[in-house]
RNA sequence: GGGCACGUGGCGGAAUUGGUAUACGCGCCGGUCUUAGGAACCGGUUCCUCGCGGAUUGAGAGUUCGAGUCUCUCCGUGCCCACCA
């Protein structure tokens, strides 16, 4: 027996493997198809880093057991190759661009082979391979027939430095995402592809698929999908009549009656359009507001700014009533209408604005409690009986705090309330209140809140469901001379008096808890649903209610709007697909035929963009200057390249056949394969690439391409890793790992094994260089404990070891399906302990540990199970299922808890009931010792567990 | 400001449904073998206490026979989004 030597031993196996194929998926199988995908890597110079490793490690691991539970996995890879680096790189030395991806993807695919990584090398893609990105360019070619890609003028984020046009999604608090320069803004001819046509599947479908909640949020977020009304308002000059009109988008068309001002984006048509005074002032606010760049423009916290349009009222069609105008930047051109109508009492923004600008403030929502559960919870079916009220704040000036009421005898605790008879002054009702409740009867009157609010409840004594409206009384106690207080009152409450700082943990109701949003000022901006008032005759209505009613009585329209953007997918750069696109004086805009793809890339002598910012494709007249391919008269090709979220956007789908030359891939293969049954990947592409590659497959399923609605039917993600220290890896900062480097050192398996055993694999972590002995050792010394395979019929595990080595089987399986990595690994490790202290292994026992390790460290695993005289490969082996018969009940130990402590445990006999368990816990000494002679007050036995004794 | 995570030994972390907290690994301490060891192996290792015993999962409260796990409040950390009407 040889000791282990990784160098030798994963070279070898790794060649074998390929000579014989046995990772290939095979087409036209009949065995059930498994698909996982991870995100190919974009071959950096860099080379591969720790976390591909991690993430196509853990994919590998399942995709092997799969494999040996006898599915057909296509595990593929390919090269995500089109990129600024590479292109960087290419203007700094004058390399082709093409010369150094081939460089970098073989330096990557030399790292992942050295990585023992199961992948179907057989069907690698290249999204920079003109026979890939030529399938690039006909999908573009079909959204441009279906009316999806379209050129069109905007407004584009600028990187100075890479002389780029940027996508909302690579702007970065301002920022280029990649190179960090502060983005301006151009006006460019671009185009766009129709992604917001897709917004709604894109936002429904998420519930037809399986991805980590957190990821389905986000892209949610992303899309941003909200139902709304269009509500035109009426514009109305100065002794001119109605002219024009305001069209405003709003979620909250149940405050209509709370508008008292109207405000409309700097870019809105109107503000040139209409007829007001000031234009000097307007148009100077306008031009400041357009020269800011998006940074300051959208910081949340900047104090808001704005111009009203003198002479011009815009009219709420709601009342008739006319409200004032303004401009102003916090309201973007780019969502919904460009215009808002402004509710300062329930909406923070607006609030801001009217404080400034000192607008009226008009509250037509109040808020709405309602009791749900435990006492107060609503009786259904039953009437609600609604009722006036006060609610009484009474503060102790000298001692700050305020006056409590506690019901005796249940657990309620809030402030002194009382009913309001019809016509009898507020402020009269809460002194009479607190003098018969209380016998307080000096009380100063300090403010009544303008903020009212609906409670609804079950009241237990009188059996009804009530509708109590509390109108807020602020008193100062002058001081605590008290009257007497009546005797059935004094039983019912109980005064007590809180700190403000106690108040908040003390409150039991609604109208309690509600306080102290206007204990000391009634600035609350109420955004809640609850009950309208003021509102005419939609008073009364609950919000969800009024919304409905309300818009439509005002002619609005119900309308779903996205935060979502057309993706801008023009790059005036070099290193990307062409867009396929002729330009003809005679025929405008004529893609390229079909039979003419793909459009290749020519060679250029200088890759920079030119100074002009086009793309240096522009500067080739020979390839540029073309025919029109309808007319054949002169015309221009595109210029512009696709953003390096093209080829990512379908590459899923070209690893089906990744050869074929008549279709993006085969109707059967893909109908076979097609969708991805599992994509890990990082969290960082939930809103880029996840959401444009499911918009791309939509597109392909709506063109009959595909036969799925979905590409990925999984998704999970998996944590960064992160240097020493917890900071970022970074080649600037000098902290990279070398996988090169480990898998020298400590050979491929164990870096594996590592890679899977340092945390939970969905968290961010940080490396550790001193840990990964741990994997190490646990690799030799499973080499060496193959000397104890035994032949013998004789030899036999322990009852406890088979009993764990079976456990191990069930919980492996399933922790590698759940992602539990690292927990899986440590249950290896705990059954190689036992292993190795039992004096032989059954060979059928030790085979069975192998091929439980074998995802993990492929290599060792291979070359052990050769050398206990396998022929075929272990990877292609059975896996082992766990034989529940041999799992020895653990659940015969049962602890005994004294007062919730651990004090003794005793092994149950089979069959024992609950108070033959009971006696046995009271039998025991240490348990005599605890009890004493004292009687058990209470002892709950939970059989195959515990039984715990409580004693006073 | 909003959303989503998370907080357990010196460190990474474990703990199906609430049921023996600290598994597994690193590190550290002691030992064996060695000329030696930053190698390997064996043993120990949450804290306080000589011991009996007690304390402990960011802090505080609640529910429970029993809480790392459930509820609430607070403190702290990470990520994403951020004037989206």
């Amino acid at each position: 027996m040889n000791t282990y030597d990784h160098s030798k031993i994963e070279k070898k196996w790794q060649r074998e493997w390929e000579k014989k194929g046995i990772y290939e998926a095979q087409d036209g199988s009949l065995a059930k198809k498994f698909y996982p995908l991870v995100e190919f890597p974009f071959p950096s110079g860099a080379g591969l880093h720790t976390g591909h490793i991690r993430s196509y490690t853990a994919m590998d691991i399942v995709a092997r057991k799969r494999r040996m539970q006898g599915e057909n996995v296509l595990y593929p890879i390919g090269w995500d190759a089109f990129g600024l680096p590479t292109e960087n790189y290419a203007i700094k030395t004058g390399r082709p661009p093409k010369d150094v991806t081939k460089e970098n993807t073989d330096n990557f695919r030399r790292q992942l082979q050295s990585l023992g990584l199961s992948f179907d090398w057989s069907r690698e893609v290249d999204t920079t391979d003109p026979g890939y990105y030529r399938w690039t360019q006909w999908i573009f070619i079909q959204m441009y027939k279906k009316g999806l890609a379209y050129k069109a003028k905007t407004e584009i984020n600028w990187c100075p430095k890479d002389k780029i046009g940027l996508a909302n999604e690579e702007v970065v608090n301002g920022c280029c995402e990649r190179c960090g320069t502060p983005v301006e803004k151009r006006v460019k001819e671009q185009w766009m592809l129709a992604i917001t046509k897709y917004a709604d599947r894109l936002y429904a479908d998420l519930d037809k698929v399986d991805y980590l909640e957190k990821i389905k949020i986000q892209q949610r977020n992303w899309i941003g999908r909200s139902e709304g009304a269009e509500i035109d308002f009426a514009v109305k000059a100065s002794g001119a009549a109605v002219s024009d009109k305001i069209r405003v988008f709003t979620t909250r068309p149940d405050t209509l009656f709370g508008v008292t001002y109207v405000v409309i984006a700097p870019e809105h048509e109107l503000v040139s359009k209409l007829s007001y005074k000031n234009k000097s002032e307007v148009g100077a606010y306008v031009a400041a507001a357009k020269k800011m760049d998006d940074i300051a423009r959208t910081d949340a916290q900047k104090e808001k700014t704005g111009v009203r349009l003198d002479g011009v009222m815009a009219i709420n069609p709601a009342n008739s009533e006319e409200v004032p105008i303004f401009v102003s930047d916090y309201v973007l051109a780019t969502y919904g209408t460009g215009a808002v109508m402004a509710v300062p009492a329930h909406d923070v923004r607006d609030r801001a604005f009217a404080t400034k600008f000192k607008l009226p403030i008009r509250r037509v929502i109040e808020p709405a409690f309602k009791g749900l559960s435990g006492d107060g919870a609503i009786e259904p079916g039953l009437p609600f009986i609604k009722r006036d009220a006060v609610c009484i704040v009474v503060r102790d000036p000298k001692t700050g705090a305020y006056l409590c009421n506690s019901w005796k005898g249940i657990h309620m605790h809030g402030l002194f309330t009382g009913g309001v008879e019809q016509g009898e002054d507020l402020v009269e009702a809460a002194r009479r209140e607190i003098l018969e409740e209380t016998g307080y009867k000096n009380l100063k009157h300090i403010r009544t809140s303008p903020i009212a609010i609906n409670t609804f409840f079950y009241h237990r004594v009188k059996k009804q469901n009530r509708h109590a409206h509390f109108t807020f009384v602020f008193f100062d106690l002058e001081n605590g001379e008290r009257a007497p207080v009546d005797e059935k009152e004094a039983a019912l409450h109980e005064i007590v008096w809180k700190k403000k700082t106690e108040l908040k943990n003390f409150f039991t109701v609604f109208e309690g808890e509600f306080i102290l949003n206007i204990l000391d000022s009634d600035d609350y901006v109420n955004v809640d649903d609850g009950v309208l008032s003021d509102s005419g005759s939609f008073s009364g209505l609950e919000s969800a209610d009024a919304r409905r009613k309300i818009a439509e009585a005002v002619g609005g329209k119900q309308v779903i709007r996205y935060k979502l953007r057309d993706w801008i997918f023009s790059r005036q750069r070099y290193w990307g697909e062409p867009i396929p696109m002729i330009s003809c004086e005679k025929c405008g805009w004529v893609p390229v035929p079909e039979k003419d793809l793909p459009v290749e890339l020519p060679k250029v002598d200088k890759y920079e963009p030119t100074d002009t910012g086009e793309s240096p494709l522009s500067l080739i007249s020979k390839w540029v200057e073309t025919k029109c391919p309808t007319c054949e008269g002169p015309a221009r090709r595109e210029t512009d390249v696709m953003p390096n979220w093209a080829g990512s956007s379908w590459y899923y789908l070209r690893y089906i056949d990744p050869k074929n030359k008549k279709a993006l891939a085969a109707p059967d293969k893909v109908a076979y394969w097609a969708p991805v049954d599992w994509y890990n990947g990082g969290m960082e592409h939930t809103t880029l690439h996840l959401l444009y590659s499911r918009f791309w497959h939509k597109f392909l399923f709506d063109i009959g391409a595909v036969n799925t609605d979905e590409p990925y039917m999984k998704r999970t993600s998996h944590g960064l890793i992160l240097a020493e220290g917890g900071v970022k890896m970074s080649k600037s900062l000098g902290n990279v790992v070398n996988p090169d480097e480990l898998v020298g050192i400590y050979g491929a398996d164990a870096l594996r094994v590592y890679e899977m055993f340092m945390g939970p694999f969905d968290q961010a972590i940080a490396w550790d260089s001193k840990s990964i002995i741990g994997p190490r050792r646990f690799i030799e010394r499973f080499h060496a404990l193959s000397e104890k395979s035994s032949e013998d019929k004789a030899a036999a595990l322990s009852k406890e070891t088979q009993s764990l080595l079976h456990r191990t089987i069930a919980k492996v399986s399933a922790d590698i399906e759940s992602m539990g990595f690292n927990t899986a690994v440590s249950a290896l490790m705990i059954l190689i302990n036992a292993l190795e202290k039992e004096a032989a292994i059954p060979r059928a026992d030790f085979e069975t540990f192998a091929k439980l390790v074998a995802p993990f460290a492929p290599h060792v695993a291979e070359d052990i199970w050769a050398e206990i005289g396998n022929k075929g490969s272990i990877h292609t082996s059975a896996w082992p299922v766990a034989d529940a018969s041999k799992i020895v009940e653990e659940a015969l130990k049962v602890v005994v808890q004294v007062n919730g402590k651990v004090r003794g445990a005793f092994i149950a006999e089979r069959g024992m009931d609950k108070d033959a368990l009971e006696k046995a816990a009271l039998a025991l000494d240490e348990v005599k010792k605890w009890v004493g002679d004292k009687k058990p007050e209470k002892i709950v036995v939970v059989p195959g567990k515990l039984v715990s004794i409580v004693v006073r």
